[in-house]
DNA sequence: GTCTATACGGTGATAGAC
DNA sequence: GTCTATCACCGTATAGAC
C-alpha cells in the first residue's frame, strides 16, 4: 500500500513504518523503497534522516528500555534467597506491557539480525539478560545445566508466548496472561526440585 | 570457507550446506554463491539440481517428518480424558531427537520464511499443529484463551528451549531435558487448575 | 526536506559450450 | 554435471537541483 503523506516525514514516522515492515516481512526482505512508498516519499529522502538501512535498524534497537538493568540492580538489593527467583521473574514478565510487545514481535521475527547486532555497539539486550540469569541461577537449589536452561526459559516466557500466539487470534492480554502463568509454572517446578 | 570437493555435488550435499547456512545466516541473507563456494562448485551448477533458491528451501521443508500426523492419529485412538494431554505432549516433546533439532534450529532462525511457505503447498507444519492443539484443548478443564495459549506453549517447549539455548554452551541433551521439564511444568499447572 | 538522476555492486537466473 | 559468459533487476548510496 502506498500512502499519501500529509506532512514531512519525520524520523519517528520512518521508524514506525520500518518497525512494522521489519516485523511483518523481515529486515532483509524489506527494501528501502517499500518503506519510502509507505510514507509517500522517495527512496533517497530516507538518507536525509538516516545514514542507511542499518542505521534505521540501529535506531530501533536503541529505543529499547533498560528494564533488565533496573531489575538486575533491584535483585542485588534483595535478600539472596531462592524465593527471590520467583519474585524477580514475575517482575520481569510483568514489566512487558501490550505496547512493549511490538519490540518482542520484532525480535521474534528477526532473531538473527538481533543476534548479529549483539556483538557490536553496547549490546544491552543479550549481555544484561545473561547477567540476570547468572544472578538468579546462583539461587537455584539444583544448578544442573537443564535446570539453568529452564530458568532461562522462564525468563523468556514472554518471547515464547508471543511465538506461540503468532498466526492466531489471541490478544495481547492473552499473551501476557499466558506468559505470566508459564513463568510461574516453570519457577514452581524449579523451586520444588531442591 | 571454500571447500575443495571430492566428487559431484549431490542434491543431499547441497541441502546439507544450505540448511547449515540458512540456519546460521538466514535464508534471505544467504546467497547461492555462498552455497556454491562452500561446495567448491560454481553458482550455475546449482541450477542443474534445483530450479532455484526457493526450490532448495522447499526441499528442506518437505524433508520434515510426519510426527504430528502420527501423534494426532494416536490421540484419536485414546480414551478422551484430561490426562491424555500430559501423555500426548510428552510423546510430542520426546519425539525430537538431537538429530531433529537441526530442523527446529532452522525454523527458529527463519520464522517468517517458514510462515510464508505455510500458506502454499500442503503445509503440514502449521495446520497439523493446530489440529493437535484443538484436539487437546477440548480436554482442558479450563478452556479460557490464556489456558489454551499456555497449552500451545507446552507443545512448543522444544522451540522455546532451542531459542533459550542459542548463543550458549548448552548441549542438545540439556535442551531436550529442559524442554521436557518445561512441558511437564506447564501441563501440570493447566491440569491442576480445573 | 524532498526531489531527480545516476552509479555501483551483487543477486537470482538463463543459454550454451564442454 | 559443471563450466563461462551474460542478463535484467534490485538495493544501497551519493551528487546536486529546487
Amino acid at each position: 500500500m502506498i500512502g499519501r503523506r500529509s506532512g514531512p516525514a519525520t524520523r519517528a514516522a520512518i521508524q514506525r513504518v520500518a518497525l512494522e515492515l521489519f516485523t511483518k516481512k523481515g529486515y532483509e526482505a524489506t527494501s528501502l523503497r517499500e518503506i519510502a512508498d509507505e510514507l509517500g516519499i522517495q527512496k533517497p529522502s530516507l538518507y536525509y534522516h538516516f545514514k542507511g538501512k542499518e542505521d534505521i535498524l540501529r535506531a530501533l534497537l536503541d529505543e529499547r528500555g533498560d528494564e533488565a538493568e533496573q531489575l538486575l540492580e533491584w535483585i542485588s538489593r534483595q535478600p539472596q534467597r531462592p524465593e527471590l527467583i520467583r519474585a524477580a521473574v514475575l517482575r520481569w514478565v510483568q514489566s512487558f506491557s501490550a505496547e512493549k510487545l511490538r519490540g518482542i514481535r520484532f525480535l521474534s521475527a528477526n532473531p538473527l539480525v538481533a543476534r548479529t547486532f549483539e556483538g557490536r555497539t553496547d549490546d544491552r539486550i543479550g549481555s544484561t539478560l545473561n547477567q540476570l540469569i547468572d544472578a538468579l541461577a546462583g539461587l537455584l537449589p539444583d544448578r544442573s545445566p537443564a535446570k539453568v536452561l529452564q530458568l532461562r526459559m522462564a525468563l523468556l516466557s514472554i518471547n515464547a508466548a508471543v511465538d506461540a500466539a503468532t498466526s492466531t487470534p489471541f490478544t495481547d492480554e492473552d499473551i501476557l496472561a499466558a506468559a505470566n502463568a508459564g513463568a510461574i509454572a516453570q519457577i514452581d517446578a524449579l523451586l520444588a526440585t531442591g
